[in-house]
DNA sequence: CTAAGTTTGTTTAATGAATTTACAAACTTT
DNA sequence: AAAGTTTGTAAATTCATTAAACAAACTTAG
């Protein structure tokens, strides 16, 4: 049912929207929250206090005066818990843990070969047990866990379908919740690589922003007006079947032309087999770009030519004014992004374009850990403490 | 500024509540809405009693008994008020007076050769003017002006870019606001379409729904989780460019192969043209196609593969539950309906289709009207009605 | 037909979070 | 040193919700 307002609500929206203040302008003092905030300066140093007593905050010492009684200047306690951020790869596992600001602190990486559903949540749940026996102590501990999957999940945190892994109906929430008793958040990983993009990367200033991850699949992460969009089913974003040829190849979606097997990873290597006579992998095909053939490079610029198709319907579709490409894709930035841009320029409205954005991603392979760590921290402000949302 | 929390934001959300339930649950009794809202039976008494004071509801009668004292029953009073909402068409324009339920209660149509902006607007105006002659006497009076237009808005209310009407940088919302003193909302007339299908329409279960227009050119309205989603800069679903054929002809937007070049009226006719030897209109096709000329069969069947490719699109991009389509070429949804359905179950992913339901309008023409006036309604009770206390 | 039980809706007192007003402490400026 | 500013806390007030009590209106069991 629909909340209803109470006093209790009133006091969560505004211990929301101090500690929201805490965390993104801190060191700030009362005085200045109270300004910016409209609430009287008696609510915001009652509602401060608490936030101490519960360990979210804490006073760093007196700030500058402008003309008064000095600030006592308070900073978002980072370190009163930590998260832990889980991108599980086709082919590898990389977790981390952050603390509560989202600084990794700690990281972990494994190789999996994908044998069995089972051995590879196994090597899940090793990697999430060595960084919790790393984890520093704290005042809450390790408050949550989040994982990003290659493939589309419902609410209930289980992996419904992953074509990559051959994955189908696994119940990964509840098998890490039950195994650690920490509360877990699943999420696709083009969706947490969107909200880490948001939080940490290029897409920080931005409201809205389309986070495509290009891997051996494509799949895209939509945050509109500073929330991630999820569709109908709390499923999104498998725009990788978006056809961009009506007419095109057969895909074992059951379309036909569907753009991941124009410009993902798994196209380019197929093409290169083709092209080239011999099956290269993408950091080989990096390096003989690099050493200048030419074969190559036109693969590559063949690759941005049908990523940018892809794009302009992003740009058409939803409106974003930031675009973020990401995924292993990502490396070869250097031999895409022109042709890529000349592409939008071409062939996209004028009026969206305006104010766009296309960027690669400046974390690396790091999107969907940071992003995943990220659910875990909302989550935990969510439930425990107070709701988080805003900008 | 983000809304901080008081005793006032918690007695709007309540009222906003109750009000909400009586909308939409009546006729009911006070202690109905205590019991599924969970809030005391005091408190709705005393806001139920603000809503009377305030001509929005009113007691009908004492209902069935349960057991006990019999309840007093409450019913919405639609006609407090009166909206106005408008279809502002590449041809024509169609204006209705309705109640706050939404009932159309005055109709007003004209056809425009869209000779000039001042001449097209004169006769918006002289519209508005008319339905505000015939409205009946009521509380609040003509509470909102609602219109829909063939093209994209910015959150200002202005008219940017209306290529069918040849029309740019229209600040229509200030015209008309200047003209009546009355608040006026302008939003695309796909987005209207949406909203009129998910209230009065066949979407009225329905959390997530997509609405296509399909006239002159293709435009999408979408809702997700019963609220209307805009892109990133207030307007979006120019879903009539997205491309289906990255080679295809050249689309007057600058990309190739756009779905509308495929699947809108407009193409329905070009070809016609071409392979008819001589130019129809839709009308005069349709009743070829019933008379049995196979030459117009197998023009519809061929617009339905590509109206299907482009849903097939929608369904992957935004997984809805229910996608309605609307726009003048939804009278041809004899000829339509069946080899579109063969596309989509060829066409679209198992896991989105599930629970996938495709329908043609049902509201005819009347589609954006309603939804026009249902944004008018909507601007009345989130900006007026919770402060009409000690008038 | 009466007594007991139920349901509805109002009244009254209590709760608690924010606001308003006042004020002390700690500065800067003149 | 006096005057003015700024910060943060304290006390009193406000007000919507809740909880508890209750009267009115109705049904049902015996």
């Amino acid at each position: 049912m629909k909340q209803t307002g109470d006093l209790n609500l009133v006091k969560k929206i505004n211990k929301s929207i101090v500690l929201h203040h805490i965390r993104s302008d801190s060191p700030i003092s009362r005085a200045r929250i109270a300004e910016i905030t409209g609430l009287t300066k008696a609510t915001v140093s009652s509602l401060v206090n608490e936030l101490i007593e519960s360990s979210l905050a804490h006073e760093i010492g007196a700030g500058e005066s402008s003309g008064g009684r000095k600030p006592m200047m308070l900073l978002f306690n980072g370190t009163a818990g930590y998260a832990i951020g889980v991108d599980l790869g086709v082919h590898d596992i990389l977790a981390v843990l952050t603390d509560l600001t989202g600084k990794v602190v700690e990281e972990y990486r494994v190789q999996h070969d994908n044998a069995s559903v089972e051995q590879v949540v196994g090597l899940l749940k090793a990697s999430i047990r060595e960084l919790i026996r790393r984890a520093p102590d704290s005042v809450y501990g390790i408050i949550g866990i989040g994982i990003g999957v290659p493939g589309i999940c419902d609410e209930n945190g289980n992996l419904l379908f992953a074509p990559n892994l051959g994955w189908e109906n696994v119940p990964l929430q509840q098998q890490v919740e039950e195994e650690f008793d920490i509360p877990v958040v699943i999420d696709n990983e083009a969706n947490a690589g969107a909200v880490g993009e948001k939080q940490f990367g290029a897409g920080k200033d931005t409201a809205n922003l389309v986070y495509v991850s290009i891997g051996i699949g494509i799949g895209a992460g939509i945050i509109i007006k500073g929330e991630l969009y999820r569709g109908a089913t709390g499923f999104s974003g498998e725009i990788g079947h978006i056809s961009i040829q009506h007419d095109g190849p057969k895909c074992r979606c059951g379309s036909l032309g569907c753009w991941e097997l124009y410009a993902s990873e798994h196209a380019l290597l197929e093409k290169a087999r083709i092209e080239l006579g011999e099956s290269a992998d993408l950091e080989s095909l990096l390096r003989m770009a690099d050493a200048g053939e030419p074969a190559v490079s036109r693969l590559f610029e063949r690759l941005s030519y049908y990523l940018g198709v892809g794009v302009v319907n992003i740009i058409n579709g939803y409106n974003p004014d930031f675009i973020i490409l990401g995924g292993r894709l990502a490396r070869a930035e250097k031999w895409l992004m022109q042709p890529l841009q000349t592409v939008l320029e071409k062939r996209s409205l004028p009026h969206p374009r305006e104010q766009l954005n296309v960027e690669f991603s400046s974390l690396g392979d790091r999107s969907t850990v940071l992003g995943a760590s990220s659910f875990a921290i909302a989550k935990f402000f969510a439930s425990t403490r107070v709701s988080v949302e805003h900008n």
